[in-house]
RNA sequence: AGUCCUGUGGUGUAAUGGUAGCAUACAAUGCUUUGAACGUUGUGGUUUAGGUUCGAAUCCUAACAGGACUACCA
């Protein structure tokens, strides 16, 4: 049965060149500037890109738009590269706009000939305000009267290093009175004598996004350059320079960008967070970055379910973080190993397991997987039990554990709760359950009902483990969004909580980074790459869904 | 205020002039050796007003609401 699968307006748009015969085959990009990490905004942009590429049989390339040295590092080209493949994808080429900048001012030279720029010693205030307002036209100053000979060599000169920063630029001349702002003149050129990560100081001007972007995906032969809906106002610009160059027609198409709910998603907030140390870095598991997602345990299926699952549009959204979470966990049911962890540990004694012994248990690695594989766990006459999963005085609908109630360890015995010891201050310290033999896990015979099914670990087979547990970064559904408000003041101070100890079986010691685990009726966690032999972490991705609580909480 | 863009269940997204669907969330319920997963059922929507049309979420006009633009950032 084929199901019939609706299109994004961007893939029918791509659809309808192909079929037209205005392009034989299509091109795309993907346009990080390397300033700071990928998020999961930009994952929906990677999706889209390398997805229209995957699915028409194109093109698409990886293009670092690298046109302001003074943000720009390597460090930050090499994460952007990692992310993508980790995410699934390959870039056909590797690109830079900066490898055009030879070409670059040779256009601007062109334009300069054609009339069509001019080089202003106006400071940066007098342009702005020179530029009017929306509302309000703006006009030329006298510089835009110098004749292409005096642009000329002064936009040589600007090259040699001849002035100082912000001295000179170079402007397209348009119409200073156009509606649309961009259009007044824009700068296409500054001075800025800074070394660029890639052209250390080969050059000190350097090209604005507008005179650099279009351009670059012309000389890559750019059909479709899709990018967010804030420079759709730069499009008439795009157009204007590829026009006026007469160079291969790339068409820009924008797209509403992915918001997604609890946290924040510039670039410029994300890099806050990390040097105000509010989180502990850009792959803190809190963030939003492929990086911080990666590290928390998120697959790269979950990620790209989730951006098939939100699509792409023209308006303004803001997901709710629920439904990212819902793809971690439809894709770690599938793949993450069941293993039993103990974070909160209440002792139980089995009274009528013989002294001193242990017997090996299995239990099913994965019962979603089909394979019905195994690993085993020794169970032996002293546990930890979740303290959770013990009532003293149990409402009626509790299933666990309470005086006289049964139980079954998952995997072992179904146990008796004949009676608990506490310490002076009234915490419970222990329980005295009894085992019921013949009820064994796969084998029983006893006849016996218990209803609720309880995970542990074996006290003296356990191993001990850190456990770091996050939730969302900021308590407010849109912390950038309030207006007045600073949106760190929003942040969540209980967003990680560590536990020291934690009790895990013995199996568990050979978890590595990039593994997947479900600790049973608790939720799935994966190791930290801070995690040694020695001392073994663990992310919590995200919990299993609670009925239980959720009613509770009525 | 000007130009441009966008308005579909709580959220996200389809329906391309012809049955308003899907996912999630929520609520019931079934099943269960994970209170998980899974199954079944349900609640809930076209911003408003005109117009065109046999027929409008879709086309037109206006209003209303939200967003972008007044960086030597991208």
């Amino acid at each position: 049965m084929e199901t019939k699968v609706s299109l994004n307006f961007v893939e029918e748009i791509v659809e309808k060149d192909l079929a037209s015969g205005k392009h034989e085959t299509i091109q795309t990009r993907f346009p990080p500037e390397p300033n700071g990490f990928l998020h999961i905004g930009h994952a929906s942009s990677i999706c889209l890109n390398f997805g229209l590429k995957n699915r028409f049989n194109g093109k698409c390339n990886l293009r670092f738009d690298d046109t302001n040295p003074s943000t720009e590092e390597t460090r930050y080209v090499e994460a952007i590269k990692k992310d993508i493949q980790w995410l699934g994808f390959e870039w056909d080429k590797e690109l830079y706009a900066s490898d055009y900048f030879d070409q670059l001012y040779a256009w601007a030279v062109q334009l300069i000939k054609e009339g069509l720029a001019y080089v202003d010693d106006s400071s940066a205030e007098e342009i702005a305000e020179q530029k009017g307002t929306p509302t309000k036209p703006g006009s030329r100053n006298k510089f835009a009267e110098r004749t292409v000979e005096e642009n000329l060599d002064l936009f040589e000169r600007m090259k040699n290093g001849e002035f100082e920063n912000g001295a000179k630029v170079l402007r397209a001349k348009i119409d200073m009175a156009s509606p649309n702002m961009l259009l007044r003149d824009p700068l296409i050129y500054r001075i800025k004598k800074e070394p660029h990560h890639r052209t250390g100081d080969k050059w000190v001007i350097y090209p604005m996004y507008d005179f650099a972007h279009g351009q670059s995906d012309s000389i890559e032969n750019v059909t479709h350059s899709i990018c967010t809906l804030e420079f759709e106002n730069h499009r008439p610009l795009y157009n204007w320079f590829i026009e006026k160059l007469g160079i291969f027609p790339s068409r820009q198409i924008e797209f509403a960008r992915r918001n997604l709910s609890h946290t924040v998603m510039s670039k410029r907030k994300l890099l806050q967070l990390v040097n105000e140390n509010l989180v502990n870095g850009w792959d803190d598991p809190r963030m939003p970055t492929i990086s911080g997602l990666r590290r928390r345990g998120y697959t790269a299926a979950s990620i790209r379910n989730y951006a098939n699952k939100i699509g792409i549009a023209r308006r303004e959204n803001v997901i709710d973080v629920s439904l990212l979470e819902f793809c971690a966990r439809e894709d770690l049911n599938k793949v993450a190993t069941r293993v039993m962890a103990v974070l909160d540990p209440l002792k139980v004694v089995i009274t009528n397991y013989p002294k001193g012994e242990m017997e090996w248990v299995e239990m099913p690695n994965n019962p979603e997987d089909g394979k019905n594989t195994v690993h085993r766990m020794p169970f032996s006459g002293e546990l930890y039990i979740e303290r959770k999963d013990f009532m003293e005085d149990p409402p009626k609908k509790f299933f666990r554990l309470g005086p006289g109630r049964m139980s079954r360890l998952k995997a072992g015995y179904i146990i008796r709760c004949d009676g608990f010891e506490k310490d002076e201050n009234g915490k419970v310290t222990q329980l005295n359950c009894t085992y019921f033999p013949e009820s064994k896990s796969g084998q029983d015979t006893s006849g016996l009902k218990a209803k609720g099914v309880l995970h542990w670990v074996s006290i003296a087979h356990a191993a001990k483990a850190e456990i770091r547990q996050y939730d969302r970064l900021f308590l407010d559904e849109n912390p950038q969004g309030h207006e007045g408000k600073d949106f760190k003041e929003f942040i969540n101070p209980d967003s990680l909580s560590v536990i020291e100890e934690a009790y895990i079986e013995p199996f568990l010691t050979n978890a590595e980074p990039g593994k997947h685990y479900q600790f049973m009726r608790t939720g799935y966690f994966t190791p930290d790459p801070d995690s040694t032999k020695e001392k073994l972490i663990f992310n919590r991705t995200v919990t299993l869904r609670d009925s239980w609580a959720k009613a509770q909480r009525k």
